[in-house]
DNA sequence: CGAAGGGTTGATCAATTTCAATCGCGGTGG
DNA sequence: CCACCGCGATTGAAATTGATCAACCCTTCG
């Protein structure tokens, strides 16, 4: 199987046969974490750029109260900030949420590929513009989007970015979050996001099963959502 | 007056008078905008970078149900992201909230600018890498923050980011917004953001009047706020 | 078999929004 | 100069949403 961080800047550029082997091999040696493990901790030195190749990870903080937010889902494919090298010291935490494949990619080395490798560098700006776009959206849907709205616009962009490197299925895709997790993310509780998606499988929209998500009437979901696709830039610039 | 952009790039990367000079030559030219006047429009295509001299800025988006969400303050010495240019449409507006002078600089001029000027590249990764972390911390004050704790925490920010570039004065600083730009910012009602802002005054922690805030208690309202400054990255590597 | 983690549900409590009025100040036209 | 207007600020009361507290169930796994 492709690795994913290379098919999925390879929707963002134009990559040739050179720009892709040069990825590839830059992550040639992925290592393995288990669940709730952490890859770098607030208040650490920042250190390589981390790729993930297989399993979700989480971007996230604890609040002095003991709480948790989730700032971003990261998934097969998705890169840590490229410039992250520069600060002083990590402002959050990130982890992996299931057994994960992940490779390290030092500054240097990053750096010297996007130099050789114009597209490379092109691509990975354009990644971190989508990035950029999903932060805003969690912003807008934090702020302003009622719970029901919040959730499904979540599994909109979730389902989205499934679909872009390939893992989705027939209206389904695997989504191995617990709903504590989700409630994380969305800035809910536990108990409430459970009467949300109770309330959402009831007007048929979608359901989520343990591991995986139905989406049983996707303009119905879109709709609760008041889902515009269009931060996500599948349509970039170079493809116009 | 310096160029307050230069002003703000002096502090994350050494420049050199050249590289001084460089930014001011592209920035020689700022355009007035009133207050309520949009910069860009979602869905328009993105065109130069903005760079903020004076006045305050927001990106801003509106839902289907006519609310609005800010997603982000522009103060002066802020720009807007650099690879813009790579989407093919805007997801978001920006608009001035106050009269304001906006330079704009085409995306070709400041790529020739940063290739030329190394430092002045690396400055500019890391504004961006600070403005990241400001919104990951938006994310999550959305997320698990209480309202007053929400409120001081935006304080927390923006006075940093106005001394930052030298606009406090003792204990005080000029805020021109409204509190309606204040409540759509932080995803609650101006009703309640009222509410919240008497409940500050009346600890003792901090005060807002007309167009400008007195941080009256800096140590209470840092902790009612949780607020931890590591993220505005006032340490760069460089500087370590 | 027993423990642990996740999921589900009910009842109650607290935080926010919503709806409605009122107030105050700066600017404008008469 | 003064009445009037409009926006932003402020306050009260009612209606909603979401959090909290407490069980209980189910499945997985050692």
């Amino acid at each position: 199987m492709a690795n994913r961080f290379v098919e999925k800047l390879s929707g963002l550029a134009e990559l040739t046969a050179a720009d892709k082997a040069a990825l590839e091999k830059a992550t040639a040696r992925p290592r393995r974490y288990v669940a709730r493990q952490d890859l770098i901790r607030e208040g650490d030195e920042p250190g390589p750029m981390f790729v993930v190749l297989e399993g979700w990870v989480c971007r996230y903080k604890i609040l002095p109260s003991g709480t948790r937010q989730i700032m971003a889902f990261l998934m097969p494919g998705d890169a840590c900030d490229l410039h992250i090298k520069l600060l002083a010291e990590m402002d959050h935490s990130i982890q992996a949420l299931t057994t994960a494949m992940i490779a390290t990619v030092s500054r240097d080395e990053m750096q010297a590929l996007m130099s050789g490798h114009p597209n490379v560098a092109s691509a990975m700006y354009s990644a971190q513009l989508v990035d950029e776009g999903i932060m805003r959206a969690w912003i807008v849907s934090m702020g302003r989007r009622s719970s029901p709205e919040r959730v499904a616009h979540l599994m909109c962009e979730l389902y989205l970015r499934a679909r872009n490197i390939g893992l989705t299925g027939n209206g389904e895709f695997a989504l191995p979050l617990s709903q504590l997790v989700l409630a994380d993310a969305l800035g809910m509780t536990a108990v409430h996001i459970n009467r949300v998606l109770k309330e959402l499988r009831l007007t048929g929209a979608m359901a989520l099963k343990r591991g995986s998500v139905t989406i049983l009437d996707p303009v119905k979901l879109v709709q609760i959502a008041g889902f515009d696709e269009n931060y996500l830039h599948r349509r970039m610039r170079h493809a116009s």
